[in-house]
DNA sequence: TTGACTCCCATACGATCGTTTCATACGATT
DNA sequence: AATCGTATGAAACGATCGTATGGGAGTCAA
C-alpha cells in the first residue's frame, strides 16, 4: 500500500515478490521455517495470504529462495576478499593479516545490524536442520569458501602439511561461527568484538603453524619470528 | 504395555513418566521443540496424548524437565574430567594432556551412539533459540564448566594472561562444537574422529600458547620444547 | 465397604496451520 | 470492444496442534 495498489503490472509484481523474500528472510532467520507461518509472512509484507503459493509455489519454495538469493553473493564476497586480501599481502605475518581480512569479512555481515543478522542465523539453522535441497548449502557457499581459504594458507605457508591446514581452517572458521552466535545474542561493542577478532586470529595463526609434519615434532619453520 | 498395565501405584507411574522423558528427549533433539507434537511423544512413549499434561503440566514443561534431568550430571562429569586431569597431570605436555582429556570427555555422549547424541542436538538448538528458563543453560552447565577449564589451564600454564585464558577457552569449546555438529550429521568413522581429537589438542595448545602480552611480542614460555 | 488418591484412557474443544478455490481488477493484445 | 494473462483479494478446506474434561481402574487406609 506504499506504492500504488499495483503500478504496472511487471513492476507491482516484483514488488510484492520481492517484500515477500524480505519479510521470509527476516521471520524465517527468526523463529526457523516450522515455527514461522505464511500468515505471518504475508501480512508483514503487505500482501495477501494467497500470494506465498502465487508467487513462490509453497512455503517451503519461498524459504528456499529466501537462502539463494543470498548464498551466491555471500560467497562471492567471501572469496574476494581471500584472493585480494592474498594478492597484496607479504611479509612474515601475512597469514595474520589473511585471517583478519577473512574474520572480519565473515562477520561483516553481523556488525551491520540491518538486514544481514538474519543470513547469519539463517546458516546456523540450515547446519542444524538441513532444509535446502541436498548439497546446495555445502555446494554453493561451504565448500568454495573453506578450499579458498585453504588454498591461500597453503600460498602463504607452503610448508604446512595440506591436511593440517585444511583442518585447521576447520578449527579458524568453528571460531568465527561461535563468535557470530555470541555476537547474535548479546550484540556487544564494536571494540569488544575488535578484540575477540584479534585473539582469534593469534590464537588461530599459532594453530596454523603448529604442525610441520603430522605426528612427531612440532613445526619450526623459521617463518615463526624471521 | 511392555510390563504389567499397571504394577504398583508408584512403580507404574514412574515408568510412564520416564519413558515420556526418554521419548521426548529423542523427539526433541531431533526436530526441536515446536516441531514435535505432543501426539508424537506419548505415541513413541506408549502413552495417553494426556500423559504429558498430567505428569508435566504441559508440553515446554517436559521440555525443560527432559533438559534438566541431563545438565547436573553433564557438568559434574566434565568438571570431574577436567580437575581428575589435572591432578594427576605434570610436565611439558600438560596442557596437551589436559585438552585431549576434555576433549574426549566433551565428545563421548556423541560417540556411543546411543541417547547421548541426543543431549548434544539439544544443546546446539538450545544455543539457537533459547526455551529455557533464562540463564539456566548457561548457569548450569556452561557457565562452571568453561570456567573450570579455564581455572586449569592457568594452573599448568601460570605465565599467560588469564584474559587470555579464557578467551582461548572459548575458541577451543567452539572447535568442539564444530566438530560435534559434523559428527552428528555424518558420524564418522572413530580413527577418523580421533586424529580430528588430535588436530584440535595440537592447534588449541599452539593457540594457547600464543600469547604472553596481549599487544606485543608472541609467548616464549621455555616450555616450547623444553 | 466406603472414600480418597493416583494413574491412565478416550474424546472433545478451540485455535492455527498450509493450501486451494473462486472471483475480481488491471494492462496488454488482437 | 473483446479477450487473455497476470496479480491480488476474500473465504474456505482439511489437517494438526496443545490442552482440557470426565470417567474408569487400581491401590490403600479407615
Amino acid at each position: 500500500m506504499l506504492t500504488s495498489p499495483h503500478a504496472t503490472a511487471g513492476e507491482g509484481a516484483r514488488a510484492t515478490r520481492d517484500r515477500l523474500l524480505d519479510s521470509a528472510e527476516r521471520l524465517f532467520a527468526q523463529h526457523g521455517l516450522a515455527a514461522t507461518s505464511v500468515r505471518e509472512i504475508t501480512a508483514e509484507a503487505g500482501a495477501n495470504l494467497a500470494a506465498v503459493n502465487y508467487h513462490f509455489g509453497g512455503k517451503h519454495q519461498l524459504y528456499v529462495e529466501s537462502f539463494r538469493r543470498r548464498l551466491g553473493v555471500l560467497r562471492e564476497q567471501r572469496i574476494a576478499t581471500i584472493t585480494e586480501t592474498l594478492r597484496r599481502t607479504r611479509g612474515a605475518r601475512a597469514l595474520e593479516t589473511l585471517l583478519r581480512a577473512f574474520a572480519e569479512s565473515f562477520l561483516d555481515p553481523l556488525l551491520v545490524a540491518e538486514g544481514g543478522r538474519c543470513l547469519m542465523r539463517m546458516i546456523q539453522r540450515e547446519m542444524l536442520d538441513p532444509e535446502l535441497p541436498e548439497g546446495m548449502f555445502e555446494g554453493e557457499l561451504v565448500g568454495p569458501v573453506r578450499a579458498s581459504l585453504a588454498e591461500a594458507v597453503l600460498a602463504i605457508e607452503p610448508d604446512l602439511p595440506a591436511d593440517h591446514v585444511r583442518r585447521a581452517v576447520e578449527s579458524f572458521i568453528a571460531q568465527l561461527l561461535h563468535l557470530a552466535r555470541t555476537l547474535d545474542r548479546a550484540g556487544a561493542a564494536r571494540s569488544e568484538t575488535a578484540a575477540h577478532i584479534e585473539h582469534i586470529v593469534r590464537f588461530s595463526a599459532a594453530g596454523f603453524r603448529a604442525c610441520a609434519h603430522p605426528p612427531g615434532r612440532r613445526a619450526r619453520t623459521r617463518r615463526d619470528r624471521g
